[in-house]
DNA sequence: AAAGCGTGGTC
DNA sequence: TGACCAAGCTT
């Protein structure tokens, strides 16, 4: 039992956490920073959206690359909602949490369409959109809009729940957290403060060793007063990964392509696309694996299987390589992807870990 | 409302 | 090396 008298502790002010944001803010691609704001320059909605979407549990690292992809190639929300799915689902394969990109364009279409080209500006017309929710909506009424919603993301959980030793564990203890940042958000400047927690979340009060001697709020801190800053947030204890396994068909034509196929619009890696392959199973039968082959040939398996760890089970794949017999007729869906196209499909790191397995470097971009 | 949904980096 | 983690949303 931990008892942290919390009433000695001035409480956290906001204004300390913008005054250090304006000191140590990132510099970010999609943000326009304290400085610049200050003089008046506000974000671009179609930025702050589309940064917004591709951070959901995704980190910034990640990110960078894809969204300067992205901001080349459709440069305002007109232009990706008449680009065509199958492009966007391309850019987007290996970022991951591919329903985010079905979102992404089917939001762009009714920004585009219905809302006439602008971005709703209210928290609730902005939840109203695919793939945004809370956090979401809350930041980009903020960052974008100016207006003082309660952002609430895995940082600001952390951070919360270490300044007020929040004893409820995730996610429980959501409700708590939102009022406690409805009552810290200020009238202000409230987009900044977004960033600010958010920046201060990443680089100080990180999940293991936070720098509390750098920290705006170390005076106000319980969970820093009781030296128990890592303990925080409380999480209720995880279940175990599941396995699964099954096999993928690596199918080689003379002129080197490679047989690809469309996943199913809904579900694990939806509307992306694949090799052939078996269901991924708990209990999977290596002997019947051929049968599900697009065709009978002498099909090699590597020496080695690929592994893949998603986030709800782990997969081990049996990789058959074979080149297709005279007289192979393309099954519906299915097509041959030339080794110059390999590395523009909407292929997600599953399937070019089971392709590479064959044919190392064949699915990356030459240079 | 609990489960489904990716990936790569870190320690 | 495996467990944890990163600016969550949907059903």
């Amino acid at each position: 039992m931990t008892t942290i008298d919390a009433q000695t502790l001035p409480a956290p002010a906001p204004a300390d956490l913008l005054a250090w944001y304006d000191r140590h803010a990132r510099r970010l691609p999609w943000r326009i920073g304290p400085a610049e704001r200050g003089r008046g320059v506000t974000p671009d909605p179609y930025r702050v959206w589309l940064s917004e979407i591709m951070l959901q549990q995704t980190t910034v690292t990640a990110v960078k690359p894809y969204f300067e992809a992205f901001l080349d190639r459709w440069p305002d929300v007109a232009a990706l909602a008449a680009a065509p799915s199958e492009e966007v689902m391309k850019a987007w394969a290996g970022l991951g949490y591919y329903s985010r990109a079905r979102n992404l364009k089917a939001a762009a279409e009714a920004v585009a369409g219905t809302l006439g080209g602008k971005f709703p500006q209210t928290e609730s017309g902005l939840a109203a959109l695919p793939g945004i929710g809370s956090y979401t909506a809350a930041a980009i009424a903020s960052i974008a809009f100016d207006q003082p919603a309660a952002v609430v993301d895995g940082n600001v959980e952390r951070v919360l729940t270490r300044v007020f030793a929040v004893e409820t564990p995730l996610p429980g203890a959501k409700s708590e957290i939102r009022r406690l940042q409805e009552r810290l958000t200020p009238k202000a400047r409230p987009g900044d403060y977004a960033q600010a927690m958010m920046d201060l979340g990443a680089t100080i009060c990180t999940p293991k060793r936070p720098a509390c001697v750098l920290c705006p709020w170390e005076a106000s801190c319980a969970a820093h007063a009781a030296g128990i800053e890592e303990s925080f947030p409380r999480k209720a204890a995880k279940t175990a990964r599941p396995e699964r396994a099954g096999a993928a068909f690596v199918a080689r034509r003379e002129d080197g392509a490679i047989l690809l196929r469309r996943r199913p619009d809904k579900g694990l890696l939806g509307a992306m696309t694949e090799v052939p392959g078996t269901d991924w199973l708990p209990v999977f039968s290596s002997d019947k694996a051929l049968a599900d082959a697009p065709f009978r040939a002498d099909w090699q398996r590597t020496v080695a299987p690929v592994v893949h760890v998603f986030t709800h089970f782990r997969l081990t794949l049996d990789i058959y390589a074979a080149a297709p017999p005279r007289g192979f007729n393309l099954p519906e869906g299915h097509w041959w992807s030339p080794p110059d196209d390999l590395p523009g499909e909407a292929l997600p790191s599953v399937m070019k870990k089971a392709i590479e397995a064959v044919h190392p470097g064949i699915t990356r971009r030459r240079r």
